[in-house]
DNA sequence: TACTATACGGAGCGTAGGTTCCGGATCAAG
DNA sequence: CTTGATCCGGAACCTACGCTCCGTATAGTA
């Protein structure tokens, strides 16, 4: 057994192991890759539907895989959660690129809006990286987030100068808006969850 | 790091426990009541900086209180964010009623909302019951939003009454907003927390 | 001052869950 | 088919943290 108190031991945090470095050159086996999406699969339902506190043991589970395997694809919790972040801003960032081309611009803004709240709902790590988005971020996400934002201002831009949207706002207004109201969202106020359009 | 989330809940969890029984009749030893409120004080500061998962030995170690004195008051971490919950939701009712008597409708009402947003900056816990407002939640707890909500519903009521705010807007929205906004308002996103009078 | 009911501190217990380890399976190159 | 490199599963390990226990200290009272 464990001592029963122990005198503060330093403990070795995190450390990213030798675990995800053997990636990177090689390409990964057939039965890895294939493991390796069904994780991500598994993680984004579960994630979505019990929140940032599944044990990953439960993510294992439902991914049909043994925790090990998690391991070895994801160094940490943390690096699973990121990838899947970083995945669902992405496939975002399409979308409001994909609504950028659009003809009514009001149109373009209002509808990528009602989209983001779509996907949000019950995404609770989503609403959080949107709304961290001043601040800490990893490298990899905080790319995507910055093309994002782009998008989103670029969307919000054309929006205005239509006349759709008023012209006094901005951009960190908008996302402060839209990471609250996906988090609002979540906790079951679908009332909120349909922008009025043509104010703000 | 921090952990990226959560809470341990006890194997043999809820049950009251004789801890907490022992109030209720006798009242308060003086150092008791002292304790009481210096653990509700601290826990009120770090559960704003830290959040949610703070260990109770900080609260504990903060208040300069060992923690079986913290579990003396509050028979479970949970009994004790709630303490903390009840008080400020009893404040910002108080708040809420005395702006019911000012002159201007619109100024009461926008009033609250900046004064809400600020009080709820760096206050996860709030924001989280405001949100779940339709939900779950404790009896105790839950009156005080009742009653928090007939305040607020008046305060819009009466601005919308005297044309300064929309009215196809009604609590619903009104409370998932303000949750959303108190949340990402936490995440330092200033810019969101000035409400645009006038709109909406 | 003496006595008792209360309250106090903080060591220790028990558990959940993140992470590691490794013997056995699988893949894929020859 | 053989063989070495990869990968797999999941038991074991270890820490953090909620909570309890109990010997000691203090408030209140006579």
């Amino acid at each position: 057994m464990v001592p029963v108190v122990n005198p503060q031991v330093p403990m070795t945090p995190a450390e990213p192991g030798p675990r995800a470095a053997d990636r990177r050159s090689r390409p990964l086996r057939a039965d890895a890759r294939r493991n390796r999406e069904r994780v991500l699969e598994a993680a984004e339902l579960v994630l979505a539907s019990e929140g940032m506190s599944v044990p990953i043991d439960e993510v294992a589970r439902r991914a049909g895989v043994g925790v090990g395997t998690v391991y070895r694809q994801f160094p940490t919790k943390e690096a699973l959660f990121e990838a899947i972040l970083l995945r669902r801003l992405e496939r975002l960032l399409e979308e409001a690129r994909s609504r950028g081309a659009a003809a009514d611009p009001g149109e373009a803004f209002f509808g990528f809006l009602e989209h983001l709240v779509e996907v949000a709902t019950s995404k609770r790590d989503l609403a959080d990286a949107l709304s961290r988005a001043g601040i800490d971020i990893e490298a990899s996400v905080s790319s995507v987030i910055q093309e994002l934002a782009g998008a989103l201002e670029e969307l919000l831009g054309r929006a205005q100068r239509s006349g759709a949207v008023r012209d006094d706002v901005g951009t960190p207004e908008l996302f402060g808006l839209v990471a609250g109201t996906c988090m609002a969202a979540e906790r079951r106020f679908p009332a909120a969850c349909t922008p009025q359009r043509s104010a703000r």
